[in-house]
DNA sequence: TTGTACGCGTTATCAG
DNA sequence: CTGATAACGCGTACAA
């Protein structure tokens, strides 16, 4: 690999005219400038990046964190994230936390190295607030995507699932349900806290009380929605159902609408169900109705995400910024006659 | 931001002493090292990994470029290569192309500037070549994934796809098919060219010939496979079907298999129908039989990737090394009665 | 065990 | 227009 000092060289000039070559800058004849030219041609010369960024102290990067590249959840946050950069300045990286709290950790820590100048992280996980406080004491530039964390002063891109939660349980309450049962996500994971919350306010809200039994507890998977609705069915019969299923995923909705099947419960007729997120269904094998949802706009937030951290990184803004977004609720089939 | 040199002064060593702290290393006594751990909780020290990297000549990221990051397809490819990286000491950033020529262009400069030691390029389409000849002179270690380029020495991981059309005219000739007409995918796509020739050659060495008006243009949308299809029937009709479709894709098949069960052609009792990918079908709304179709082993390639640029990276292997994978041939409802 | 000094490849400042 | 020279933050011979 060779370097600038030996572009110069080769030239027969000092590294400060090829520096500016190199650059663009005005200042340099033309008789030197094609020496420069010719000399990196003939080296081959490429600029080393690395000790660009260390002298300007600047990357021109933004690294995004996710908990999982492969999960087509994600798609419309990196398209949106996509499509702001290209409208700016910066350069983005992505890195997967593969599923692991330590993985995604170690990604954060390695970019905030000087490796990016700000990172965009998504965050679900409960357990991700304890590292999003240690980040923040570090003035590294860096946006949470999706989970609200509370007592520290960060940018935060944030949705409100109880919102989601009051939409799904006025609709049913409107198209004349009384009997509401809510079927958990992954109660590990922030959102599935607060949509159970936001289910319960918006069933006290319109006047009913929730019971403990009317919560059942699943994560998004799409099995542990089979086998939760099964389980329930199995306890209570057929006869004993509620009017709706508000479900705290699609995936997990997914799964609880094959158990229905597999008990010829007919959707919509005999239940409603609501779930969250506007996935698209999984599997093919079953002629699933399409599924009444909240959905988040994660294109938006992605794009508002890069925004907010270019002009942190720039100190544009010299305080933290907080940006709510509001989930949409989609009619289709399952609360449709 | 607080430098190593900061944490000397603090701590009243040298930057030597805190130097050996960070990378833990011996000589240094246990008082100068209690000051120097002190020194850096005290000025929340974190060390600079690009100054790391510039001394060091090394970054121990491995950067993957990949056509799209939004595709279901490459999450194998990821999911091998991340495997491979986790039993390595390498750290993978993976950017993607946006399905831009020039953007993925663009990032595979920007990794191969200091930013990465090796690069993997996902390289399917034919006008990827030039890049990567232009690459290949840098002698910066990269590896090309899925592409085969002629003329040029670099590693590569392949899959062999007119094995691929092999074993899917010769399944379909031993279920008695003689009438087999090929439907491409993207042609633009040199493994979509090679699918089709092995189309041809396959046919041949089975004793068929191949008319032109045998082989349908489409590219990789289920749009194009139902146009293809659709645009067929309406000029030859119904009753002139071949005995099979062969496609370049599965998603141009799914496509082409609509057209025909709007058509009430029945599969695979009227007609026999084999894909290429292995993907999942995308959509909900048909309930299409599952399709007899040809895997590449994805996962696989990853890994290999990653090890064979691992190697080249540390000079292990002076020479380039060229591995070939076998497309296998899953049978399913679509060819089976 | 400790510290000094140099270099990694760039950019920027300031004379000439 | 040109060219020394000093940074950027770190690792490492080498010397003490």
């Amino acid at each position: 690999m060779s370097s600038l000092y030996d572009v110069a060289e080769l030239a027969g000039v000092s590294k400060t005219l090829v520096s500016r070559v190199i650059n663009g800058q005005k200042g340099v004849s033309d008789k030197s400038k094609e020496k420069i030219l010719s000399a990196m041609k003939e080296l081959n010369y490429t600029p080393n990046a690395i000790a660009r960024s260390l002298v300007l102290q600047k990357t021109h990067i933004i690294g995004v964190v996710l908990d999982n590249l492969c999960e087509p959840y994600f798609f419309d946050l990196i398209k949106g994230i996509e499509h702001s950069i290209t409208k700016s300045d910066y350069d983005v990286i992505f890195c997967s936390g593969r599923n692991s709290m330590e993985l995604k950790s170690k990604y954060i820590k390695f970019l905030s190295q000087g490796r990016a100048d700000g990172v965009i992280i998504y965050g679900s996980s409960l357990s991700d607030e304890k590292l999003i406080k240690e980040l923040s004491v570090s003035n590294f530039p860096f946006i949470v995507v999706e989970n609200e964390v509370e007592g520290v002063n960060i940018n935060n891109v944030v949705v409100d699932n109880a919102f989601g939660s009051k939409l799904a349980i006025e609709h049913l309450v409107e198209i004349g349900c009384r009997n509401i049962y809510h079927v958990t996500g992954d109660m590990t994971i922030k959102a599935s806290v607060d949509r159970r919350d936001g289910y319960i306010k918006a069933m006290q809200n319109n006047g009913f009380t929730v019971n403990s039994n009317m919560i059942l507890m699943a994560d998004f998977s799409v099995e542990s929605g089979y086998e939760a609705v099964k389980a329930f069915i199995e306890k209570n019969g057929t006869d004993q159902l509620p009017d709706a299923f508000y479900f705290g995923a699609d995936t997990t909705a997914f799964g609880g609408m094959m158990a229905l099947e597999d008990y010829s419960i007919r959707i919509p007729e005999d239940i409603k169900i609501v779930g969250f997120d506007n996935d698209k269904p999984h599997d093919i094998d079953r002629k699933l109705k399409k599924l009444t949802t909240l959905s988040q706009p994660l294109y938006k937030m992605g794009e508002s995400a890069v925004n907010m951290l270019i002009s942190d990184i720039n100190h544009i803004t010299p305080e933290k910024q907080k940006l709510l977004y509001y989930p949409e609720l989609i009619i289709r089939e399952t609360t449709r006659e």
